[in-house]
Order: structure tokens, then C-alpha cells, then sequence
DNA sequence: GGCCATGTTCGGACTGTCCGAGATTTTGCC
DNA sequence: GGCAAAATCTCGGACAGTCCGAACATGGCC
């Protein structure tokens, strides 16, 4: 049967001294005698205390704040990109705003922070979140790799919203585009889709360490009935050069990001979606109607956010040992780009 | 400046209701009058109330111990397999070890039960865990995939160690066998090795969704200085498909997961590390030293315990709406089966 | 009017922290 | 040796919510 497990409170009736001294004395904290110490950290050893860490996350939380209108803060950090494309604006306004939604119901509230990438405003930085009391680092996703090692990081915790950057490593969140290309490819084959053709650009699979063309490849190599065209992977796009492709490999279905591929193959003869299928790889992109993945870009922010807040409530600042990335999948997304069923064999 | 929030006491002052008639009827709760609970959310919303879930949780926590010992308990599931070969009972013996000691940091214990994979003892976890109180539940990995559905999982959170899993879906925590992969061939570029040769099980591949292929595949076509021997995957391995593969194709370094490739190597004239290289894609295979990828199930361990500790912090058993999956890159393990620099040009 | 069942509301108790403040000790000066 | 100041050491106020047993109120029945 239950019994009571020794707290603070126990320990600093057995040794004489108040909980507070107890609690200084485990903690660390340099106001206790040494001599102190020691007798506390023997005392807890023997009677086998264990500290409860989301007490103390909350009686921190209650004490810092001290009556005022707390509410944690979390920066979303945001690199200055002038020419940044509207999808990827799109994408950033959904990634906060999930962050947001999901700060609110954990009790926190969302900053934005807008930054360039040279070194200054680096520092810059660093010396307004301190003051700010700011210890969550949300960081949006840059084009550019931006160098933050300069951020004082033993301060905060920090997450990516992007695929993992490595000045410095912390955590990532992003989509799962390797799994979710091979979800699509398999709903386009019970479709009857046996040629599906990849339009990449290059700088795009290499940002993702070529996981759209690796994901291509091996459903390819995993089902025979599929034909292996080789993908178009080009640094920049034309009419001609896609022509030449589309004509050589003829391919029944199209996965790319950009929509305008769709003029491309009609201009080719192509008739969606009666002879062809096009699909987005983010729908983001679209500027027409179509099938394609949502990346879910909202959801990216809110998972970002309730892994940071978690890490706040384990107190863990700094470079994580193992970085880790978590991957979320797309959500598959109904067009007027496929054909709904299979044709009749 | 700052002015005090209001809180729960606050609301009810202004009420003239208690703090606890307040929570519940913020809560939800049936005990509660619908005329008060009505009067509470308005009055709630028109000042502003903003409930603080680590305080609720931590409050929760309190109340349901009610002073006896609790500490949160953690199911470890592992699905009998009484062929488990050594090297996977070694992973799981070490997951075991990461998740136990991440519990106790966060104030948890974890609890193996082993079960069968018919759903009559997936219904008698039910009921075990319920009397227990169980509510966090971490699902080792399986060779066949358990089909977990019948669990009333709206009473727990769970999260799988191994990869994905749909039946049903959770978030789950594995090695970046794909990402790791890289790391690893440009490891190897670097030491000079120019003609990597991959050997698979292909069920191994299979199961990760042919990340171990695909890595390999993608790795070759962004480094035009490595040559694309094809991988040898077959169903089970003979000595005399591995030397025809090797004589055919020369690879310089074989990377593969059982260090039997080593003896077939040396079988077919090769001299470890003089002539050529090995590299192990998990060391807890190894029957003997070499180089290789450490899959770290400690880390994946300890990760997947404190994504399901913040689950159950933030009150979220169920299906999650939006699975993720979480990956750890594997550590580098030098062995002597490789050279220590590359050979001078 | 008393009793019982149901509905509604209340209150005890709480696994730790921060920092201002009080008590005690130590040091330096006359 | 006494006194004052500084340093060291320890203490205590206060705490953003929850659970569930208990108290109180109400209505129906005998």
C-alpha cells in the first residue's frame, strides 16, 4: 500500500531547516552554507527524495512572475528576405499563426521578431530578448542558412521551422516530404497513374538533402508497374527545356511545385484531366485550381511551439545534445488535375 | 506596466462563488449548475481570464496522488518474440535504459509488460493499465506490426519507438537512418573511398520505407566523383550472391548491417582495411570490431519518454490529429575496418 | 413535520521557487 | 573589550488550479 514519499517539506523538518534552505541547498544555490549543503544532498540521498519537476516549473513560473500579468513569451524570429516569393510569405503567415494558436492554449504568447542575417543584428537580438525576459526561440525558415552561433544560446531554447540548419544544431520541425511524395505517388497509382514524371528545381531538393528525388526513385524501384522516368531536375525552368522532356518521356502525370507547369503540358498537348494529371507538391504555390500536398504549415508552427514551451518547462536552454527533427505528413488535397477513378483495364 | 492578471481566485471573488464552483464550471463539469456555469464563461471571457495549463496540471497531478506516493507511471510495451535475435533484445534492453532514466529525471517510473500480438491480450493491457492507472504508454518495436486499435486509447498517450506504425497512428520516435546514411558516404568520401557498395536485407528496407536505398541512391547522383555500383539487396544473403555482387562490382567499402559481409569479403581476397573498407549500419549487430553507425536507442529512449511525459502534462491522450514522426541522427562509431585517411593522390 | 434522494456549492490540501528580509557571525576600528 | 558595519546564512510570504468528500438546499413522499 501507498505511503508518503518524502517532499521539501519532510526533508526540512527532519534536518531542522526551513524548506527554503532545502530547497536552495538542492538546487545549488550558492546563498547556503556548504556545510549546509552537504547535510541536505546526504539527507535527501538517505531518504530517497525525488524532486518534482513540473512542481517546480510552476512554482518558478509563479514566482518569477510575482502577481504581475505573466505570460510567458516566446520570439518568433523572422530573417529579412525583401524578395521573398508570396508563397513563402503565405507559408510564414501560417507556420505563426499556428504558432500563436497553439501558445495561447499552452498559456504563452507569441513575438515576432523581424532580423537580418549579418552578425550585428545577431547581437542585437540577443540583448532585446534578455531584456525582455525572452527565453523561446522560434525560428521561421530562411532561404539563406543564417548563422546564429553568435546567439548566446545557454539563455534560451530555441527550435527550427525548417529542415535542420546547423549553425547552430537545435531541434527541427518540418514536413515530412519523403514520406508524403511516397503517399502520393501510391494514391496516384490506384488512380492508374503509371508514368508519374518529378519537376524539381535543383536548389530545392538539395535544401531537403534530395529527399523529393529520393522519394521518387525509390517508389519507382519498389514497383515494377510504375515506369522509372527520370525526373527533370534543373537549377531554373523553360518552356523548352520541359517540352523536350514531356515529349521524349511522355509522362501521364505531372507532380511539381509550380502550376505553371500546367500551361507547359497543355501547351504540349495535354488535356487535364483527361489525358494528364498534374499535382502540387505544395499548394501553397498553386495559382490555379489543382490536386496537390498541403504541407501543413500550421500545424508545423503549433507542434513547433508545444515542443519548445515543453522544453521551457523542463528548464532546458541550450544546444541539445542530440538534435532531433520531427516531421509531420502533408495532407493530401482533392483538384480538378486528376482523374477521380481509375480507367477501366 | 504591469497589473495582475486575473486568476481563477480573482473570478471568483468577483462571483461571489467559490474558486471551486469557478473551476469547475470553467471545466465543464456536470456538478455544476448550467445558469452559474453560464454566468462563470461570461464573466471569465469579459475579463479576460486566461487559464495556466502547467498550474492545472501540476494541480491535477497533486490531487489524484492525494499525498500517497504517486510518481506517474510509464508502460514500456514489448511484444513477445521469442525469436528475437540478441542484437534487437540488446536495443530494446537499451531503450529501456534511456526511457528509465529520462522518466526518473522528470519525475516518472517506467513498467515493462510484455504481451502477445492476439487482440485477446491487447484487451487484458486494457484493463491492466486502467486498474493501474496507467495513462503513458511506450510501444517497443515490433518485426510484425501489432495492430493496436483495439486499445481505448482515448484513455492514454501513446508513442512508438520503431517506425511508423498506423494501427493506429502515434507519434513516433526512430532513428534518421536516411540523413545518417549521408553523414556516413561523405564520411566516407572524405577517407577516399570512392566506390561505396551497399548490402540490405531487403525486408530491413522495406520496413523504413527504403530509406536506406534511397539515401544511397541520392548520395551517387549529387557527388559525380562516387561511383553508382548498385546496392545488392536481396531476401536473405549467401555467400555466393555477396562474392558475385563483390568480384562483379569492386566496391572499395561495404557498408552493410551484419559483420558476416566481413569474412565474405576477406573470402574473396580482400584485406580489411589494406585493400578495403567496412562500415556497420547498426553496432549492436557487430560480432566483432569495426566502424559503424550507432543507432543510439538510449537517446531514442529518452526522447520518446519526454515527448509522452508533455503529452500527458499537457492532458492529451487519443489518436493525435496530426501523427509526426521523430528522428535522432545515428553517432559515428571509428573502427579498425577502415583506413584512417585517404591515400595520397 | 420528518426523512430521503438529488442537485448544487464549498473547502482542505497541495511533491517547490524566488527574493526580500531578518538573524547571526565576522571583521575592523577605536 | 565594545561597537558598528559588512558579510553570511537562513527564513518565510505567496502562489494563475484541481479533486472529491462533505455540507447545504430543495423537492417529493409518507
Amino acid at each position: 500500500m501507498a505511503s508518503t514519499a518524502p517532499t521539501l517539506r519532510s526533508l526540512a523538518r527532519t534536518l531542522g531547516l526551513s524548506r527554503t534552505t532545502v530547497s536552495d541547498a538542492l538546487r545549488g544555490s550558492p546563498r547556503v552554507d556548504p556545510g549546509t549543503a552537504a547535510r541536505v544532498k546526504q539527507a535527501a540521498k538517505e531518504a530517497g527524495y525525488r524532486r518534482n519537476p513540473l512542481a517546480g516549473a510552476l512554482m518558478s513560473e509563479l514566482r518569477r512572475s510575482r502577481g504581475t500579468a505573466f505570460r510567458g513569451v516566446l520570439a518568433a524570429v523572422d530573417f529579412n528576405e525583401p524578395d521573398r516569393p508570396g508563397y513563402a510569405a503565405r507559408f510564414h503567415r501560417e507556420l505563426v499563426l499556428g504558432a500563436e494558436a497553439r501558445a495561447t492554449e499552452l498559456g504563452f504568447k507569441v513575438e515576432k521578431f523581424a532580423v537580418g542575417h549579418a552578425g550585428v543584428f545577431v547581437q542585437r537580438l540577443d540583448s532585446i530578448l534578455q531584456s525582455r525576459g525572452i527565453h523561446g526561440v522560434i525560428l521561421l525558415p530562411a532561404w539563406d542558412e543564417p548563422d546564429l552561433s553568435n546567439l548566446d544560446w545557454s539563455r534560451f531554447a530555441g527550435i527550427y521551422t525548417d529542415y535542420i540548419i546547423e549553425r547552430p544544431a537545435l531541434h527541427s520541425v518540418c514536413s515530412d516530404h519523403y514520406r508524403s511524395l511516397l503517399a502520393a505517388l501510391q494514391r496516384l497509382a490506384v488512380l492508374g497513374y503509371h508514368r508519374p514524371g518529378l519537376l524539381l528545381q535543383k536548389r530545392q531538393d538539395e535544401r531537403l538533402q534530395y529527399r523529393w528525388g529520393a522519394a521518387f526513385r525509390a517508389f519507382q524501384e519498389s514497383h515494377p508497374a510504375i515506369r522509372p522516368l527520370p525526373p527533370l531536375i534543373v537549377e531554373t525552368f523553360t518552356r523548352e527545356e520541359f517540352a523536350r522532356w514531356f515529349r521524349r518521356y511522355k509522362p501521364d502525370v505531372v507532380l511539381a511545385h509550380h502550376t505553371e507547369a500546367i500551361d507547359w503540358m497543355e501547351s504540349c498537348g495535354a488535356d487535364l484531366p483527361v489525358t494528364h494529371g498534374f499535382v502540387s507538391l505544395n499548394v501553397l504555390m498553386k495559382t490555379r485550381p489543382c490536386a496537390g500536398l498541403d504541407l501543413q504549415p500550421r500545424a508545423l508552427g503549433a507542434r513547433a511551439t508545444e515542443l519548445l514551451i515543453a522544453q521551457l518547462h523542463r528548464n532546458e536552454t541550450g544546444i541539445p545534445d542530440w538534435p532531433s527533427t520531427t516531421t509531420i505528413p502533408a495532407r493530401w488535397v482533392d483538384g480538378p488535375t486528376l482523374r477521380t477513378k481509375a480507367p477501366a483495364k
